[in-house]
DNA sequence: TATTCCGATAGTGAC
DNA sequence: GTCACTATCGGAATGAG
């Protein structure tokens, strides 16, 4: 019935290239460390893997999304290596950041405009027009239609599993082959994932101490229809398609 | 590698056939009440199940043995509805299963002395003997051998799962493809299983009030060695399997 | 707090 | 406390040549 998980794996991207990317640093390699190989050397990785890069970011779609459409934005700068609330002590970067984030949430709310506007509600005359269903006045804009942007989740996880400063923007689906686990859920439904746009935080900010098990032993809510799934975690991801559909044709 | 657990089952004897050999009862069956069965009519089964029966008692192989050789003696009273402890209250009733389990394990020795016997350092003499392997004297008794009675283990559940009165008698080694949980383990190497020997039991027996789960919570002993495996029963189980072929040596 | 693999643990239903 | 089935929960290893 139900297929199995496919592992992800991209063309040429083997994790065996991932350490030797890394040189003489291969004795050191840890699984944590696998996103320094992006910031290193982007162009490196032929794959679809790699969004784009300039000298400050490089944006990669993430290897195990746990939506849809999983994005990471990963800055160029030796703060990386620090843990994103203190980077974020840095007004520069923290700015540059934000900057970023806000043009690669643009790119993508573009795509799911590209993939769901078709079956949205609020998309429908934008889309009429853009098949020539319906009639529109030469060099007259186009109704700006759905707000995807509004929708994504972006922020970084009070406790993050990689070493390397990471952003994350992902639609709010959470329907993956990847989403296997509670944690999964909860890293991105709970106050575990730290708004990019709510820093810097306030000194007192109960975040800045999270105690990171409690949001991990949270009951499972649905993020659209606030249903409690208790420990059900099966049930709330057979929930989690239907919610799917349900929002694609808001 | 390890072959699939093969689900017990006999010739002429699906679990349907357990409820409509009770007739009228057929609606109030219930997976606890299967032994029932046995004492209301043992020469329904046909199959290799029963191994004797006469106006008092059945004796039956376990379905689902727990060791190499597994049976269990069910007197035909009514009694048998009470718990073991209260039935056994009952002197007659007790001095009668008491009588009947000494011939039960009696047969029990016999056939393991019959399996493992070509194995057993303290039966090799009269192995010898019963294989023309070594002169004896005609008439004369034959070399008692190994006591396989003294090892086996005798008596009932503190909280039987079976609402039918029933004796377990069963070797001691705890090797069987129907030995997969560690409850399984405990419930028959923990004072959980009292022995038909201790009965009557004092009134401030502290077995009469048991702390049930505990017993099942313990660490798991190798009831041979001593070894514990704490809570890892596959270790235990492949474990078993060894100190099964040394036991069998003695 | 990543992944995967394996195994221990827990809840359900059986008629 | 039986069984079997499913799913949840929990620890350990993970690279490299």
């Amino acid at each position: 019935m139900s297929p199995k998980p496919k592992i992800p794996k991209e063309e040429g991207e083997p994790k065996k290239s991932l350490a030797s990317t890394r040189g003489a640093l291969t004795r050191s390699f840890k699984e944590r460390d696998g996103l320094g190989a992006y910031t290193h050397d982007p162009a490196a990785f032929p794959g679809s893997r790699v969004i784009y890069y300039n000298d400050d970011f490089v944006a990669i779609n993430d290897l195990y999304p746990k939506s849809t459409v999983h994005v990471l934005l990963l800055p160029r700068t030796p703060l990386s290596r620090l843990h994103p609330f203190d980077a974020f002590d840095n007004p520069s970067l923290l700015a540059s950041v934000q900057a970023e984030t806000a043009k690669l949430k643009h790119l993508v709310a573009t795509e799911l405009q590209r993939r769901y506007g078709r079956f949205s509600a609020q998309d429908r005359e934008r889309e009429a027009i853009l098949n020539g269903e319906k009639e529109w006045e030469a060099g007259k804009e186009l109704p700006v239609g759905r707000d995807w942007e509004k929708e994504l989740l972006v922020g970084v996880h009070a406790h993050p599993s990689m070493n390397d400063l990471h952003v994350h923007i992902l639609a709010p689906d959470m329907v993956s082959e990847c989403m296997r686990h509670r944690k999964h859920y909860t890293s991105f439904n709970t106050p575990f994932l730290v708004d990019i746009a709510d820093f810097p935080l306030a000194k007192d900010d109960p975040r800045r101490h999270p105690r990171n098990a409690e949001y991990h032993q949270r009951d499972l809510i649905c993020w659209r229809c606030g249903k409690n799934f208790l420990n059900k975690f099966k049930q709330l991801k057979e929930h989690l398609v239907e919610e799917f559909e349900e929002w694609k044709k808001e």
